[in-house]
RNA sequence: GUGGACGUAGCUCAGCUGGUAGAGCUCCGGACUGUGGAUCCGGCGGUCGUGGGUUCAAAUCCCAUCGUCCACCCCA
């Protein structure tokens, strides 16, 4: 039979109030902090990557879903959130808004990667973008709003990275002090290191092999030699983010894999995870917004994989409850079914929960279904209740029934189900 | 793209060194002719991922392919 696509997944019914947890809780912090929501088109002109993410990085180089169009146009599915938002902004004229302009998005991603725990060809990111503005509070304000959600929800074993990228000034002067510490020890180096020193030297701080590990001890770090302007915007992070009671970490080997990258870079982790334990990242973007043609716009954002922050829930036995009904109706004879289906349909104007049979039950089975659904109530509605004009309503807690007038029905079961929800 | 493990009923799995498939759960029904959550009984349900090969005979052995899982690269 044909299969879902590799790295793709069905999100079924029972899936969904945990998913909907996440989300519910993100859109409830990031409309708290003033961010609006935003959604960009599922696929973007393939330049609007390869200029933002960067030539270099792995997502460019070998991880599109890239496509030509009948119109001969290269097209490529959003390998990621920030390079499509940057776009919408300057396409908007959004730098004309008080700056800065504040953004969300829930969307999917695409990325064409071998798949594995926490890793899909298709997945869905939460994430935020603040353009517009270098005040070291953004970068703050956004760590908060993603600490604060993982806390809300309670993902467990969260741990905070935090480093800085420098920018224009500084990196081209540090890049060149580390390649020349990489060719020195370069013999020593594995060779997915050696390939990683003449395309993105930087990478080569994610490598696991003890041997490099020991050799790059030595080496020089970008946060140890930002310019003036970057260690003060860092320090001011710090300070700030100190205000908090959140704890972080100062990580010099933390890269980053998106070219357009400056000054504020951090990564939330859980330990809970395995290998892919990144359940989000981002930092500032200063240079983007210009690189794609805009003007010259600080920025900064962040975006967190729901999938993982998923499994991180699951992991710690965290599961909201799954939905239920209010009433099942219980249809016994043809006779009786019409009037079933006619007091169904009155409930639900009301916006209350209620199913009923489609599958021929008989009354045992339709019993059960009621029972299986969660329901609280169950109507019942066969000759006698259609003779004495009184339905039968059973409490599916207590078992204990009444007889109800059909024309009191709804008003009858509408008070029962309030008083309940507001416990 | 690289390396390893694994694909048997809707789900979780059993099936020894080849002799043409089983259990538990779920679902439907009965015991209880119109009443759930307990028990017992019965029933539905399988191209043994797919395609080749070896063999008198393949779920079982071999190859390929697709998929899943785990790790690498890298990333959410």
């Amino acid at each position: 039979m044909v299969q879902g696509p590799k790295g793709t997944y069905d999100v079924l019914p029972p899936d969904q109030p945990l998913r909907e947890a996440v989300i519910t809780a993100a859109r409830r912090i990031f409309q708290a902090a003033g961010y609006g929501r935003i959604c960009t088109p599922t696929f973007e002109d393939t330049s609007l990557f390869e200029r933002g993410v960067g030539l270099s990085s792995d997502i460019v180089r070998k991880e599109m879903y890239t496509f030509t169009d009948k119109g001969g146009r290269s097209l490529t599915l959003k390998p990621e959130g920030t390079a499509p938002v940057a776009r919408a902004y300057i396409q908007h004229g959004m730098h004309k808004l008080p700056q800065p302009v504040k953004l969300w998005y829930y969307e999917r991603m695409f990325r064409f990667e071998r798949p594995q725990a926490g890793r899909f060809r298709e997945h869905y990111q939460l994430g935020a973008e603040a353009i517009g503005s270098d005040d070291p509070a953004l970068d703050v304000e956004l760590i908060m709003m993603f600490a604060s959600l993982y806390e809300a929800l309670g993902v467990p074993e969260v741990e905070l990275r935090l480093s800085s990228m420098g920018d224009g000034n500084c990196r081209p002067a540090y890049a060149r002090k580390l390649s020349s510490f990489l060719a020195s020890v370069l013999p020593g180096l594995c060779r997915d290191c050696q390939e990683r020193v003449s395309i993105n030297p930087l990478r080569v701080f994610d490598c696991k092999h003890e041997s490099c590990l020991a050799l790059l001890k030595g080496a020089p770090l970008l946060v140890d030699n930002l310019c003036h302007e970057c260690q003060l915007h860092f320090d001011s992070v710090r300070r700030l983010l100190d205000l908090f009671q959140t704890g972080y970490r100062i990580d010099g080997t933390l890269v980053r894999g998106f070219d357009y990258y400056t000054r504020t870079t951090f990564e939330f982790e859980c330990a809970r995870l395995g290998a892919q334990k990144g359940i989000g990242g981002g930092g500032r973007y200063d240079g983007l917004v210009a690189e794609i043609g805009g003007p010259a716009t600080p920025a900064a954002g962040f975006g967190t994989g729901l999938e993982r922050i998923v499994l991180a829930l699951k992991s710690a036995d965290v599961a909201p409850e799954a939905a239920v009904i209010d009433v099942f109706i219980i249809g016994l004879g043809s006779q009786a079914r019409e009037m079933a289906v006619k007091q169904l349909s009155r409930l639900r104007r009301l916006d209350i929960a209620v199913d009923i049979d489609y599958a021929g039950r008989k009354a045992k089975g339709q019993m059960k279904q009621a029972d299986r659904l969660g329901s609280r109530f169950a109507v019942i509605i066969g000759e006698n209740e259609i003779a004495a004009g009184r339905a039968t309503v059973r409490d599916m807690g207590s078992g204990k029934q009444h007889a109800v007038l059909f024309a009191e029905l709804p008003a009858w079961l509408l008070e029962r189900i309030e008083a309940r929800n507001c416990q």
